[in-house]
Order: structure tokens, then sequence, then C-alpha cells
DNA sequence: ACTGCCATTGTAAACGTTTCAAATGTTCAT
DNA sequence: ATGAACATTTGAAACGTTTACAATGGCAGT
């Protein structure tokens, strides 16, 4: 009942070569009308699918491309996949997917086997761009690639991202404008993401500019939700911080949830600020103050930049993005010192 | 410097022929341990990766699934996807992933592409799972697939999903066991989801069980987050209700945004329940209630069943899997009636 | 020395495409 | 008639694997 049908067959249904159905499909102007509709039609009537691997053995070129994310549980990675898809779908490109867990050992794994798929290019979210053994690979088997989110200290390599530092930055300053003196960073691990040393070292810089002590940071594993305790030194006893700037929204989602559990106001008692401006962040209440990056766009991007090394342009380009930051209700005043918390 | 090292050049190397390094690669326990040493220092030295396509076009089999969701914007499709792409690794299969953005057309389409890429298998979350052209095309081809989230009339196809009007009737119940007179449902449009569909039924069911009137309904487009003007009518004037029982997760937390910027509390003023348990949920104030679903095991699960069709088996299994009612802070008791809002 | 057996390896034919070079047929100017 | 020029079509050789089958050689038993 099935679709064994092979060119052959179709040629033979049709009465012709499999050379001009081959031709047919491929380039239908070079072949007589009269031809092309034979042709269509014993395709039809077969219910012929052309064996995609077939081509791509001959063609050496899939038509498709890898994604390597940390984990589709942030939004802020399944929203750049959504950019992503739609382009490539635009494009008439595959997407293979494969997410890593923020561990660098897989992602060696997977861009491995993405390779092994002879995908003609790919787009990744690296835990750390620089010095790592993914881009060397790819390199040397000069495979073209575009990395995004990360933003690497080389120039050589393609990369779609906002600039890390300078979004901690400014959430920072904007925390300090509004009176906040104690401050501390909630950030991922650094091995597992760059972006969070990056905007943990803009963190820094806002304060010492601003002649604020040492940068404090808490430091926590990604997926993890659960800031109740890892927060405690942070949000109680005398060296309790007014605002806390986090290297994501999710944490900063999360650090805000722990505020509650103990007790603290957002932001009566503690300003909490984001980076990524995910879509949720802007729903819930109080609304997250986010230094908003155009996610999905930067997806689409990073396919459009893909595709242009694919068709054989030769130098990678860097875009940074700007980011903005959103008017969230999460940031307020900071509570004056003589007005000590119950 | 670059990889273009064939099988043969491997064999040439080690001074064997292809069957050899072709059995050193697949059963390197039918191979003299000396030789197989030699074959796998000539694959280091030339750098050499199979090429998937020559072996899928011999083999008929790709060891690749297709993966089709409505959109990756929304957390739940977002964690199932997580869970099948970990699911799928663990199998040593490849995902492509496309998204349909709820469109029927596109749905056919984007399986087409799947097809066409000769996936030995397809998960999909469709949709409307009954009388949907894409399972016909399915049927036809005698292609393995396995439907995630639909729940479908026909029992020869295999699912995974919760009960749907169940869950609605759950969460239904429990706003009116809290005293709640005054319900409307928010879903999402019901060509765009039979979910939507059979959740509508089950808050209708669990209406007419306690004897309250008939089921209002508040339809929105998918994707829509700002819900202020659909919800206008519904929150305000004489009609105004006091619980709002949302198809999904992400329909609740905008409803409860919109309930806010119609200056109403939750659950103060309105009680808003949601359905599948986005973890998002548990971090936002107030908690918000919901029918959970464990989504990320659900993906694993499809996986499991779509690998035991492509090996075969031959009966589509189906799984209703158990939801649970969350601890939420979003639903109250109902306002007195006599304590009408200012 | 012959036979048969086993372990190991090799030969060659697929799998379904694309595409180059060549064959066929048609038209038209001479 | 002849052949040039062109449009259309075809034959056949890849692309890189897997695998049935055959070949080789060593060794034990007689």
């Amino acid at each position: 009942m099935t679709s064994k049908s092979t060119m052959r067959d179709v040629a033979s249904k049709a009465g012709v070569s499999i050379a001009t159905v081959s031709r047919v499909i491929n380039s239908p102007d070079e072949v007589p009308t009269e031809t092309v509709e034979r042709v269509r039609a014993a395709m039809r009537y077969l219910n012929y699918r052309p064996n995609i691997n077939g081509r791509r053995l001959k063609m050496a070129q899939t038509r498709s491309v890898g994604v390597l994310v940390p984990t589709m549980a942030n939004p802020v990675f399944a929203t750049s996949v959504q950019g992503i898809e739609q382009a490539a779908h635009e494009d008439g490109l595959t997407v293979l997917l494969t997410s890593s867990n923020y561990d660098p050992q897989r992602e060696l794994g997977a861009v491995s086997t993405l390779l092994n798929n002879r995908v003609d290019g790919l787009i990744l979210t690296l835990a750390n761009a620089d010095d790592n053994p993914v881009i060397d690979l790819l390199k040397a088997e000069n495979i073209p690639f575009v990395l995004l989110f990360n933003q690497p200290a080389r120039k050589d390599v393609a990369s779609i991202s906002v600039d890390n530092a300078r979004s901690a930055y400014d959430m920072t300053q904007a925390m300090i404008a509004q009176g906040h003196r104690s401050l501390a960073m909630v950030a991922g691990r650094f091995e597992s993401s760059d972006r969070s040393k990056q905007r943990f070292d803009g963190f820094g810089k806002a304060l010492s500019d601003a002649g604020l002590g040492a940068a404090r940071l808490c430091q926590v594993g990604f997926g993890e939700t659960e800031l109740f305790a890892p927060l405690k030194s942070f949000l109680t006893g005398p060296d309790a911080v007014t605002g806390l700037v986090c290297s994501t929204d999710m944490l900063a989602i999360a650090a805000m949830s722990a505020c509650r559990e103990h007790g603290l106001s957002v932001p009566g008692d503690v300003s909490v600020g984001g980076i990524d401006g995910i879509a949720v962040g802007g729903l819930i209440s109080p609304k997250l103050c986010s230094a908003v990056q155009p996610t999905q766009e930067m997806g689409q991007q990073a396919l459009a930049f893909l595709r242009g090394l694919i068709r054989g342009q030769t130098n990678p380009q860097s875009l940074i993005l700007p980011h903005q930051l959103s008017t969230g209700e999460s940031i307020g005043p900071a509570r004056h010192p003589s007005s000590p918390r119950l």
C-alpha cells in the first residue's frame, strides 16, 4: 500500500529516463511543459517522495542546520529556538535540535552528533565561548557556525549577543540611581555560562564606578529555582542587601520568590532586576524590571548570519544588539538605612 | 586540513578492505583486536567521520525522529521538547524540530518536510487530533507516530496526555468548593487546540453538575498575552465573575495580569486557576494554582512509545496520565455577594 | 598429504539521487 | 540534399555506505 516508489518507477511510468525526472524536480524550466506535466502526473499517481538521503549523498549538502542550546526549560533559549526555527522554515532548512544541560562535556558530544549528521552549519549557545574545544573542532573542520548569546573575545567567530557586561552595568546603575548602596548579584555558575561571568563583571564595574564596595556574589546552579537558602545570608542579618541584580530573568523571578519566603516585599524591602527580557516577566506582579534583549529576533538573525556563511561568505560577523531596560515595578527606591526592617 | 576522508581512505591507510572498516565500525567483536586497533588508528589519523547519508541511503533508516509542536514560546511545549530531546539523546536518536504556530495549514507542511527527511517516526502536538489530514497521511504511509497532549477520540493512534476534560473539571470544582458561583473560562481558540475545547467541556460539566448556569467563555488567540480588553466584560459590570478557569497556565498568568490592570486583586477579588503546571507558575505571586501535568516526563514517555512503534510494535498505546491540583494561592474564597467591589 | 573447518578478509552489488557527456530528433539556411 | 544549430532526452558514472557471498589461509584430524 505504501510508498516505496523511486525515481526509476516514476521514470518508467512516465516513459522517460530518470535524468528527466530529476530535471523536472530540480529545474522544471529546462523541460517542456508537456513533459513536466506527464512526469508530475506519474509522481502523483505513484505517491512519489524524493529520497533525501540519495540526494544528500550525491550533493554533499544537507540543507539542515544544527542547533545547540543549554536547555529548553529556560524561555530565553526556547524563544531563540523559536526564532531560528521560523527563519529556517522560511529558508527551507531543517533544524536538528540538541541541548547540553549547561554541561561542557555534553556540548562536544552534541556537536559531534550534529556533525555526524552532516549539517551545513551550526548555531550554538556554549557554556564558555573562549577557549572551547568545540570551537577548535569547528574551525578545524571548517564548518560554518554562529554563536548565539555568547560574546566571545576572539574576533574570528560569528556571534549574536547583547553587551553582557553593559546590560548588567546599566541595570546596576539604575538601582544605584534609586539610592541602593548595598547590592549583590545572583548569578549562574560561571563555568556553565560565560554570560554570567561577563554580567558579573559589569555589575562589579558599576559598583566601583559609583565608589561602592566589593561586588558580592551569590552563585547558584542553573535550573535552580529554590533560592531561599542560598539567599539567606544576603537577605537577612547585618549585611542584608537592598537590591539584587540577577544574571537572568529566571533567576530574578526565583529570587523574588525567595524574598517573599523570607518575608520581604519586592520592591518595598528589596529591589530585584533581571537580564534577558523573557515574556513572562512582563506579566507577573511586580512586573520584572529587566535588561531586555530581542530574543526571538536574535535567533532569526543568527540563522541569517549562518546562511551567509554557508553560502561561502568568508568573514564572520559579530553583532552586538542594543538592550533596553524595561519599566518594571520590581525596582524601587532603597529602603532608607534609618528605617530598618522589623 | 579538512575531513573529506572516506571509508576507502581509511581502508587503504590501514591496509584492509572497506568491508573490514565497516565491520570495525558496526560490529567490532567480529574483528580481531589487532585489526580493530589498526583501523581505528587510521581513522584517528585521517580524522574520519562516517558519512551518515551513505549509511542512511543503504539502510533505509535514519535514526532520527521528527517533532512538531505549536510553538516554543509556551513553556509547556518547550519543556516537553526538552524531555523528548533528552530521551532521544539517550537512545542515540537525532531530533528534527518544527513548529506550526497553531496553524493547521502549517502542520501538514511541517510533517511533509519531516517525512521528506525520512524520519523514523514522529511526535506531534496537533491543533486537532480528530479528523486531521496529517493523521490520515501518516496512517496511509504507515509511519510510526505518537501524539503528545492531544487526547484523540479514535483508539488506533498512540497518544500521551492528561485527561483534559477532567483536569478542567477538577479545577472548576475546586473553585466551586471555595464558594464561587460565577465563573468563566479563558481559553485558546478551539480550532487551534482541541485541548482547549476538551477543557472547556470539563468546565461546563463541572458547572452543570453543580447546578450552576451556562458556561461562559472568553476565547482568545494563542500567544495572546494582552487580556485587558478581552476580559473587560467578564471582570466589570453586573455580570462580573469571581473566578476564572484558564485553559493553560500561560493564559492564567496573563489573566492575573489583566485582573490587576482592572484594579482587581487575585485572589481577593478574583480567583484564577490554570492548567498545565509550568514551572514559573510556582514562582510567582500569588503562586498559580494549576492542574499540573508532568510535562517533561510526558515528552520522555512519548519518545519511549515511539521507540516501541519504530521497533515494530503494532498496537498503538494510549496513556492518560494523572494530573494534580497544585496548592496555589491564586484561588481563594469567593467574595461574598454582599460585599461588592468599590 | 589430504580433507574439512574455522576465522578472517575481500569482492562486488546494491541504496536513490545528480549531472556530465553524448545521442537523438527537429528546424532552417544553404 | 547537406549540415549547422539547437532543443530535448538519455546513458552511465559517481556519492559513501552495508552486506551477502566468496576467497584465502592456517590448523587439526586422519
